[in-house]
DNA sequence: TCCATTTGATCGACATTATCGTATAAAATA
DNA sequence: TATTTTATACGATAATGTCGATCAAATGGA
């Protein structure tokens, strides 16, 4: 495949991050994520997708620091760079675009 | 994969359906397609993509008879399902849901 | 000190989607 | 009925989505 861009999935993952701003790690996103979207998702699968959007410069990450918590392992801490936001962005614009060429019926029929 | 839901292509697919009305077959959904997302697809994808849109019950479609044109094979036509729009309006609240939660200074940098 | 407990991250594997290139079907017309 | 035109169907491969299981590091006690 040609495309590497965002999947679907990958799109609402990127997304968390940017709400959680600087407390986005595996544990945070993946609890915000399932309130989101309503679904329970794994955390090797919200880890995966973070990789992976690493990779493509969506994302960079650092690891945290020690706490005050019980114990554990350090996290690992993620933003969103500026490639990341275009691409939210750039998405966006194309679907606002598409609904807003939707006709009226169709957008009654919906009841939004 | 227990999940089975809206690929990110599957879904501009199917808003673009949605979109064309009754105008909505191959040839059509490709060119509007490839006009609101900026890019070029080809048609085997797009087929591909309606059939599995098709198979989930978000997309219904029917033959559709001779025209005044110079010749070729009869159209399918696709319509979005009531389940299609419905997957349409679901996940549209979730991105929505999550673009209102971004934190300010995050919304400014993408000067949307 | 060192081990059990806690909290997270990483690995490996497989299912589903995205995407093409090629082949095939059907309609009109010469 | 062969050819051209317009479209759909098929087969194959790469990228994403999703888990289950394993490994890593930090802390509080024994």
């Amino acid at each position: 495949m040609k495309r590497a861009f965002l999947g679907e999935f990958e799109e609402v993952v990127l997304l968390t991050v940017a709400v959680l701003d600087e407390e986005a790690y595996g544990v945070t996103i993946t609890q915000e994520l399932e309130q989101k979207i309503g679904r329970a998702v794994g955390f090797s699968t919200v880890h995966t997708t973070l990789q992976r959007l690493e990779e493509k410069g969506y994302l960079s990450s650092r690891m945290g620091g020690a706490t005050a918590e019980r114990g554990g392992r350090r996290k690992r801490f993620f933003m969103v760079t500026a490639t990341g936001r275009k691409a939210l962005h750039e998405v966006k614009l194309v679907r606002d675009e598409l609904w807003r060429a939707l006709p009226p019926q169709t957008l009654q029929l919906m009841g939004s």
